[in-house]
DNA sequence: ATTTATAATTATTTATTCAATATCTGATCG
DNA sequence: CGATCAGATATTGAATAAATAATTATAAAT
């Protein structure tokens, strides 16, 4: 008897949804061990496609396999976080300069937008964190969907998802929302420019200012 | 019974290694549709750890999944191929740039090694076609190795992984091999001479030719 | 105290079954 | 004559139980 909602995707996509959101909630936090008796039978579910998930996971390295011992959720050292970020920084900047250089006026609408609503919810009175976070994550994803490219789209989505197991992400200073705003600011001009280095530029600094606000 | 050698890595795990060999050297053609029970049957193996293998192709890219209708090698069109090489010039004049940076004496060396090896390979009296891209690629991936990022690392190879699915990589033009050559040198140079702007653009370039000679 | 042997635990794999769905075939109707 | 719909078939997806293999823990013996 199945616990969860029928879908269009198959089951052990669902439940791959659902480990991650409890591996981001910290619910399973790293390095702890993923117990597919437990979570099989809270879930409702046979071990197989809990099994075929937990593949999945692991292929995109947010859980570790190991032989005989099962599956791990993946510590993320301070390393590891500086790694991915270079590379968020790298891939999503060469984004953001392929934008640049062949966005359409509709296109660019949609992305000042998405940055109205995010300088909306960094705004002090509003101060929710969350929603800024996910306008954030939102704008940063509708760039990369703008520069079409869809290997590159699926790998910053994998990084992204290992950056949400690191816990520095919620905890950043105070003041790096205003700064954070600023730079995208920078950026929308760059973009609004059409100046495609400027734009690689400007994006490649927020990354740099962004992984040193969570030292 | 296991008609496979019992090994230290999980089952599934070399399925989806005996797959991919199977997928690149064009056995199962892009675009082809994978008969679970045809290949678990004639590896002698249940269904379970081939899917399980499947999903590890699925997250890599090599097959794609489709809701009840199975797994398919997955097709790699022309924009494809494009997309997949500016990523590899990016990440991969990136890793160059860090080694340059941060290479030791004898880690030169060991680059300095397999750039031999690789001249020795690309005579024209040997013109061992599969050598060169062999040593080629050995050459590629200690560079990865020595940027030491494994993030950066892993992601190479599954785009790698990807280049390999298109039949273009093996009928390059005849003039390619020595001009990759040349190419080879120059980046050496640079690496030697620890400059790692010139060491980046010299990378790129070798990716953008790389590309050109494609079509 | 250390090593070896045994037991217990646990992961992995197999085998089998059922359910859901896509495709194919053929018949009926416009 | 062509199109549409119903049913048959085949295949994936999922569940379950049981067997196999490997690791860990325990105990005994030297």
């Amino acid at each position: 008897m199945s616990a969860l909602s029928l879908s269009p995707r198959a089951l052990y996509e669902e439940v791959a949804e659902l480990l991650r959101q409890r591996i981001f909630a910290r619910e399973l936090p790293p390095g702890s061990w993923i117990d597919e008796l437990r979570i099989a039978e809270a879930y409702g579910i046979s071990r197989t496609p809990l099994r075929e998930a937990l593949k999945v996971l692991a292929t995109e390295g947010l859980v570790t396999m190991k032989v005989r011992r099962g599956a791990y959720v993946t510590e993320v050292s301070d390393r590891d976080l500086a790694d991915v970020y270079h590379l968020l920084g790298l891939l999503e900047s060469d984004a953001a300069a392929a934008v640049a250089e062949s966005a359409t006026p509709a296109q660019l609408l949609e992305l000042q937008a998405l940055h109205a609503e995010l300088e909306a919810s960094g705004l002090p009175e509003q101060a929710d964190r969350d929603r800024f976070f996910d306008v954030n994550e939102r704008f940063h994803m509708c760039l990369l969907d703008l520069a079409d490219n869809r290997w590159r789209r699926q790998m910053v989505l994998d990084l992204r998802k290992v950056m949400k197991l690191n816990r520095h992400n919620s905890l950043l200073k105070t003041g790096r929302i205003q700064e954070s705003l600023a730079e995208h600011r920078a950026l929308m001009a760059a973009l609004a420019a059409q100046d495609p280095e400027t734009t690689r530029q400007r994006m490649q600094q927020h990354f740099k200012n962004g992984l040193e606000a969570t030292g």
